[in-house]
DNA sequence: CTGTTAAAATAACAGTGTTATCTAAAGGAG
DNA sequence: CTCCTTTAGATAACACTGTTATTTTAACAG
């Protein structure tokens, strides 16, 4: 018999069950994620649990430690997905309009769609663990704030294309984020904000944004 | 011997001894007070815990049911007190200026020095537990978030006076308390909004509303 | 001195995140 | 097939949390 060139058989049965082991661990934790996610959704943060996520999976409590660090590992990795997201539609908007001032609009409306959309998730990623938004993922180089620089960048984009008054495009920037970060948290918080006086409000806003940015 | 017109001498004792010891009741009732509100100052919320303010007063954690209903009322009840203070703030410099434009503007200074100057009263009051802003305090009509309407009285004036034009209040309101609020909440969460950094985009923040709300 | 009342403490329950220890099953080597 | 090592997972435990039931303690009233 004549071995083959990538091994012994028997090397290659070895090498299989621990891709099919690395596999089946790979599930678990992704259920454990999956688990975590819907908990963290219907019960959102204050109530969210390991030992509930454990009951769910029907795994007891310790094990999920073998798959994440800790508490806070597991809900950044949650919450994490609500981050990219969140990014991928920012960049959507912005490069579904071609004139810079539509585009500064169609950004505001994205962020303000997206809060409303996941309220649990934006609660969690701009007011309760604002950590997470410096916290580098594991692997990746950026924090996931890095999104916000489309932002500043569409901001200097208008100011280039003489729509906006050329001045400090940090401040301008954050501004605009004060205000939509602004109307979402009223949004979402108080209950006194019902759709219609928030779609109002986002109306008067866009208004007065194009009034005191602008230059005629 | 004659009674006395208040009552026998052993009455008398009776009620000064009452008065004491409700008195007494009082002082402990102040000392779980004081004792929880620098327990959250110094803790802040998450970390507030009803066995630490016990500790901290020498007594049992299960005397302060004597006081308060629970946890939450207890918290309520101290940061109570930071409403209180907020509202007086928030009038005091309306009544500041004469002139509607430079009370609106004073109105908005005043919001966000409140928020820089008691983070941790700000972040729980309208960020954490915005239930408390609709609960009303025992024995008062009103409950606190009454305070708001302020911003809209003097929205109103300057609609009135002619400086803003006649459009609906509320929406006006509400794009300025989202501004100021999303400038506070950014700044005492974000660890990059720096103290030079907030001061530009506030700067910015008035300088927009002039262009965006003044009817020139 | 006795009976009542109220304050405070103790003990306990159900829950939390987390760590140390044990169990059981599977893999590899002889 | 047996022995050993590795490892996934479970159990038990620790130090907390808010809250309630029960018990002690002390002061007052008659």
């Amino acid at each position: 018999m004549k071995k083959s060139t990538v091994g012994t058989q028997a090397q290659r049965l070895r090498q299989a069950i621990r891709h099919r082991q690395a596999q089946e661990k790979q599930e678990l934790r992704q259920a454990i994620l999956t688990a975590a996610g819907t908990l963290f959704l219907e019960q959102g943060y204050e109530r969210f649990s390991l030992r509930k996520v454990a009951e769910r999976i029907g795994y007891s409590p310790t094990t999920i430690y073998l798959y994440f660090r800790d508490k806070d590992d597991l809900l950044f990795t949650v919450v994490d997905e609500g981050f990219v997201r969140f990014g991928q539609q920012l960049a959507a908007a912005a490069e579904s309009q071609e004139d810079p001032w539509e585009r500064l609009i169609a950004l505001g409306r994205a962020y303000v769609a997206f809060g409303l959309q996941h309220p649990v998730y934006y609660q969690l990623m701009f007011m309760q663990r604002t950590d997470f938004l410096t916290h580098r993922p594991a692997g990746e180089s950026q924090p996931r704030i890095a999104s916000f620089r489309v932002l500043q960048q569409v901001v200097q984009q208008a100011i280039d294309a003489g729509i906006l008054r050329p001045d400090d495009v940090e401040s301008y920037s954050d501004v605009l984020w004060a205000v939509v970060h602004g109307m979402v948290s009223l949004a979402i918080t108080m209950p006194m904000f019902d759709a219609s006086r928030i779609q109002r409000t986002m109306e008067t806003a866009w208004q007065m944004e194009c009034q005191g940015l602008r230059q005629h």
